[in-house]
RNA sequence: GCCCGAGUGGCGAAAUGGUAUACGCACCUGACUUAAGAUCAGGCGCCGCAAGGCAUGUGGGUUCGAGUCCCACCUCGGGCACCA
């Protein structure tokens, strides 16, 4: 058969038009349909000057193939799409070209929204948003002012109004300053003097989450300290729901898995250790209480708040001062790079281990982080590698000793033996004989017990033979003997049960122009004050200059228009604050604008939410789980609590999380402009069509997995699509020859199985053959993949259905069937072919296929033979057969006697409709 | 170091514990064509003339039967990393 090559240059752009000008994708407002919703989300783009990337089409393409088949199911879907606009690389070209930002930004969208229109995506333009159009960012501002007027009750693990806020009498007696104070510090939004990731290259601070590992998250410069007053949201307060909650969500296992190592909770106690004659005492968190007796040293971190107090005690305070100023300068990255255990101790200042009670020296050091637990910790060098990498480079005490005074260690030990035998045996050891090990517990026990009496370190795993440290006792399972040093240090009051949390709270501010103005003022009569509602939205001013400032001060600071106001709470002159937000505020909220995106009253009615909350499937890059998708939990989780989110929408935003994979450049490198092998969208689209784009990029792997982009591969792809295109042709002119050889179209159309199948022209009927297994099939599988994302595997199949119908003739319902199967993959190609066959409204608003289960079963199934596990044949028998007849059949065939000739079957072993298994 | 992934033809990749290599690409042979391309028919894991044997990173194990389950290990990719 000649295949033709379809059209799409013509029909792509016509029905683009034609979808819009019908609405074909607009989701209906709840009002009006009784429908259930389905609210399926990609993350929104931000429109660089770049352009699309291939990359881009792979999930809007993977959640528009979901969407379509939803809606052909009967749901009221919502597939919007927006802007996430403001950010530093507009801001950049901008300076660079001495344009606003904001006709940049118009400009870059304008070409995003043509390329991805060109990509036939059924996405709802009505409720199209921009993060930085007034109308969406008056919004924004009005949360921050939310967060701002709320704080977290610990009790009720929720956020409330500030007025709600029960000030103790004590401080509300010491005036109204100190009640400002107090509420100050509880606040959501509050300003905070810190040190933050300043990157010197683009001239602004960064979040904790973009300045991983002391590398600029948008340059890839190093990060530097800086001291500066910012805005914080306080997001650690929620470290504990953000975990908890994720029970709530069906998110892929490594989202989960990431969240919760990047909140990072551990549990374990705080101790204090003493200092003799002194008031202070020293805390340390730890999460091995259980080797506290084996605390030689104390180390302080270089910023730690007692060291100043010590100034006269300390002999050498000058070396501790300089070693703090050499810390202090040293950046994340350089830290990073040198892990040499530097330190220095305090000469003159001791403090006792309260459990064993002997005096052990302090140290400040830069290994311990100021910003975790307390700043402090106690080394215990037998068991952390890091104590005793410093014990051995500065000569300390080393105890190898895991002693809590429990008889817990006993059984314990025995009960782990093999495991301990296999770690002895993997360093080279010999472990003890099995008859051995008792006695060798038992002896250490008695030691144990005698130097609790004598009150001496008791070398408890010596005894077993060699010396073990942290690497086999962390491998243990500590968490009992953890517990029960916590029991025991709080009734000796010691030390108490403690919970941390790596997360930091949320670095809100920029210097920066091109983001929202944060809607403050500062004022020297009442402090902080938020706008009133009347005042939103601040506009961000036009400015002459957009480059940052080296003081720090973003571009704002210069306007003074903008930064004398007066106080929106008694009218004095004030300041406006002149910071702007990071661009994770905009999307922190943008889902739910989505619900209800004209509403000029609030940022979504309840109405709306009600109705489309929470997201059904979201979709999104693995590299924001720890940055949008975290922060956007946070966000939405306060708004629930303050009440703005209706309650029946749960505690979760999104119901589901999915992630899709890179496309690589050819030869699996990573597509880069430096490497020349980044490939455009617009010419692959131009040369072969969306609907190729579309199927090539679901055909390309597993959605889930990287894949590498081939040019030849796509040739395959639209050879399939020009083979659907050639056989739905010779389909039509068949359908409309039934109907001029005066078959009632109706019956047709009804593709009932008395309509006589005709054969193609010049085909003759005994060619026409069945199908129906290989359609059900498809259909069956095509939906299965469809809804569990595996969009390669159903291309395979579509192909499987199509090779399989070639020169055969098909009852319209099942052609109509066909071409609703291939609808969500190529939109364009199913349209034209379904207005070829005389419809008029859209195939996308038909229903989808279902599946005949009567039609899946065969009356022949082919069971492989195998002798002793070894395929040694086949043999065709009735579905369901009986394992007798199978068993005859088989033992018949003649590729199977030889074997079995002479021998005695021992065992045979059927699988219906599989297999049947000799053994001889 | 820790946490994820992934190792199957020449390549992208399929396989509820049941005939490994579906589907696509590349390649080979033939047809049509002056020719090329497109298209069509057929072939295509490795060794072997064949019978047959060997193949899913390596080594063990469970099972009538393992790419799939268990144990140990190797390689590659990604993320995190002095978090006490």
């Amino acid at each position: 058969m000649f295949i033709m090559s379809y059209p799409f240059s013509e029909i792509e752009p016509k029905w683009q038009a034609w979808w819009e000008k019908q609405g074909v994708y607009h989701a209906k407002d709840p009002s009006e349909t009784g429908q259930e919703k389905f609210y399926g989300l990609v993350e929104f783009p931000y429109p660089s000057g770049e352009g699309l990337h291939v990359g881009h089409p792979r999930p809007y393409t993977a959640i528009d193939i979901l969407t379509r088949k939803r809606r052909m199911e009967g749901k009221n879907v919502l597939y919007p799409m927006g802007w996430d606009a403001f950010g530093l690389p507009t801001e950049n070209y901008a300076i660079k070209t001495k344009q606003p930002p904001a006709k940049v930004t118009a400009k870059n969208i304008t070409n995003f929204k043509r390329q991805i229109q060109m990509l036939g995506l059924g996405f709802d333009w009505s409720r199209e948003i921009n993060t930085t159009d007034p109308e969406y960012y008056k919004w924004t501002q009005w949360m921050f002012i939310k967060f701002f007027d709320a704080w977290f009750d610990e009790k009720m693990q929720k956020a409330r109004p500030i007025a709600e806020l029960v000030v103790p009498k004590e401080i509300e007696d010491s005036g109204s300053g100190a009640v400002q104070e107090y509420r100050d510090a509880k606040r959501l939004a509050f300003k905070q003097k810190t040190e933050i990731n300043w990157c010197p290259k683009d001239k602004i601070g960064l979040a904790n989450e973009e300045a991983v590992g002391g590398i600029c998250d948008r340059c890839g410069g190093p990060v530097e300290k800086r001291e500066k007053e910012q805005w914080m949201l306080r997001i650690t307060s929620y470290a504990q729901r953000l975990i908890d909650e994720l029970d709530q969500v069906d998110y892929l296992e490594k989202i989960k898995t990431s969240q919760i190592n990047w909140i990072g909770r551990s549990e374990g106690a705080l101790i204090e250790f003493q200092i003799p004659n002194s008031k202070f005492q020293i805390q340390i968190f730890t999460t091995r209480p259980d080797t506290l007796f084996g605390a030689t040293y104390l180390v302080l971190s270089p910023e730690h708040h007692l060291i100043k107090n010590y100034e006269l005690r300390i002999t050498n305070y000058e070396e501790v001062k300089k070693y703090q100023e050499k810390a202090k300068n040293k950046s994340d990255l350089e830290r990073q790079e040198n892990k040499e255990k530097t330190g220095v101790q305090l000469k003159g200042v001791m403090a006792i281990n309260p459990a064993t009670k002997k005096e052990i020296p302090i140290w400040v050091a830069d290994y311990v982080l100021s910003g975790y637990g307390t700043g402090a910790i106690m080394a215990v060098p037998a068991h952390d590698d890091r104590d005793f990498a410093f014990a051995k480079k500065h000569n300390l005490k080393i105890i190898n000793v895991v002693c809590p005074p429990f008889d817990y260690w006993k059984d314990e030990i025995y009960e782990k033996r093999h495991e301990l035998e296999k770690w002895l045996r993997g360093r080279g050891q010999t472990p003890a004989q099995e008859s051995e090990w008792q006695k060798k517990i038992d002896s250490g026990y008695e030691k144990y017990k005698k130097s609790l009496e004598s009150n001496e370190i008791f070398y408890c795993y010596t005894e077993l033979g060699k010396t073990i440290n942290s690497d086999f006792l962390n491998g243990l399972e500590t968490s009992k003997a953890t517990e029960k040093m916590i029991v025991w240090l709080e009734k000796e009051k010691i030390g108490e049960k403690k919970v941390t949390y790596k997360l930091r709270d949320w670095v809100f501010s920029r210097q920066r122009y091109w983001g929202e103005p944060i809607p403050m003022v500062y004022c020297e009569h009442c402090g902080w004050a938020p706008l009133n509602d009347a005042e939103l939205p601040l506009l961000l001013p036009e400015v002459k200059a957009y480059e940052p400032t080296d003081t720090g001060e973003s571009p704002l600071a210069g306007i003074k228009s903008f930064v004398n106001v007066k106080c929106p709470i008694c009218k004095a002159p004030a300041r406006r604050e002149t910071d702007t937000m990071p661009n994770w505020a905009g999307s922190s909220w943008y889902f739910l604008r989505y619900c209800d995106p004209h509403n000029k009253e609030m940022f979504a009615s309840n109405f709306a939410m009600k109705y489309w909350m929470p997201v059904d499937l979201y979709n999104g890059g693995m590299e924001h789980t720890t940055l949008h998708l975290l922060y956007s939990r946070f966000w939405y989780k306060v708004l629930f609590d303050l009440g703005f989110i209706p309650s029946s929408c749960g505690h979760e935003p999104y119901k589901v999380r999915r992630s899709h994979a890179m496309i690589l450049g050819e030869g699996g490198i990573k597509m880069s402009k430096s490497k020349g092998n980044v490939i455009n969208p617009d010419e692959i689209v131009e040369k072969f069509g969306a609907d190729v784009l579309r199927t090539y990029e679901m055909f390309i792997g597993p959605y889930d997995m990287d894949a590498p982009w081939s040019v030849k591969d796509v040739l395959g792809v639209k050879r399939f699509l020009d083979k659907v295109w050639t056989l739905a042709q010779a389909q039509i002119t068949n359908y409309e020859l039934r109907i001029t050889n005066g078959k009632d179209a109706k019956d047709v159309q009804d593709g009932q199985d008395e309509v006589k199948t005709l054969s193609l022209p010049g085909a003759d009927v005994a060619d026409v053959q069945p199908y129906d297994l290989v359609l059900h099939q498809t259909i069956k599988k095509v939906s299965e993949d469809i809804d569990n994302l595996r969009f390669n595997t159903a291309v395979s199949q579509l192909m499987i259905l199509t090779n399989e119908l070639q020169g055969k003739v098909m009852r319209s319902l099942d052609f109509r069937s066909y071409l609703k199967l291939i609808a969500p993959f190529a939109p364009h190609l199913a349209e034209d072919l379904w207005h070829q066959l005389g419809n008029e409204t859209s195939i996308h608003l038909e229903t989808w296929p279902q599946y005949n289960e009567t039609k899946l079963i065969q009356q022949n199934v082919t069971v492989a033979v195998q002798i002793n596990g070894k395929l040694r044949g086949e043999v065709k028998v009735a579905t369901d057969a009986e394992e007798g007849v199978v068993r005859q059949t088989a033992t018949d065939e003649s590729s199977v006697k030889k074997y079995l000739e002479g021998q005695k079957v021992k065992k045979v072993v059927y699988v219906k409709n599989k297999i049947i298994n000799f053994i001889v």
